[in-house]
DNA sequence: ACTCCGATTGTT
DNA sequence: ACAATCGGAGTA
């Protein structure tokens, strides 16, 4: 059967907004470098980086080329092989801890830096159209864990939601 | 070469 | 509140 596939619905993100974003990686004062050359590249691509020497984090590329801008995937509800997921995570946990925050959906989800760059609409990872969510259940605020433009509300997630990191 | 620190998580 | 853990970015 299909062991070890894995799938979620995506209920948490955060944008980073081309070079006047002083939060993103690519912002104007630090340029196009090794760690953040995916955001340069064809919307739809996969930015994947490492974070504090241990975690991976997941980013879509959403706009032209040479406009680094992404996504980064947040938080995601498990919809299939949520067991594969837990072995995984290293424990039977709910649905927070097991993939609400950027580095444990990672996780749960085998997504590692050999993925940076891949594009997002074949395997081994995509992303596919889901059921909408209406904008009456999402939720706009500030991004997390940031220092420069702590302000701009371009967190989004679904009102609620079990998921969601916090 | 050397310092500081991060789009985090898990434990104390 | 704090450790884990290391490459990127800034300074020299």
């Amino acid at each position: 059967m299909h062991g070890r596939v894995t799938a979620g619905r995506i209920v948490e993100t955060e944008a980073y907004i081309g070079p006047h974003d002083p939060a993103s990686h690519a912002a104007e004062r630090i340029g196009r470098t090794r760690r953040n050359a995916a955001m340069f590249g064809e919307p739809g691509t996969a930015y994947v980086y490492r974070i504090y020497g241990l975690h991976w984090c997941l980013n879509a590329v959403t706009d032209r080329a040479e406009f680094p801008s992404a996504v980064l995937i947040r938080a995601i509800d498990p919809v299939q092989g949520i067991e594969v997921m837990r072995e995984r995570r290293g424990g039977a946990w709910d649905g927070r801890r097991l993939t609400g925050g950027p580095a444990r959906l990672t996780q749960a989800l085998g997504v590692t830096g050999d993925l940076d760059h891949h594009p997002l609409d074949r395997p081994p990872l995509w992303i596919a159209a889901g059921v909408p969510v209406p904008d009456a259940k999402v939720d706009a605020g500030p991004r997390i864990g940031i220092t420069r433009a702590a302000d701009w509300p371009l967190r989004f997630h679904v009102r609620g939601h079990r998921c969601v990191s916090r």
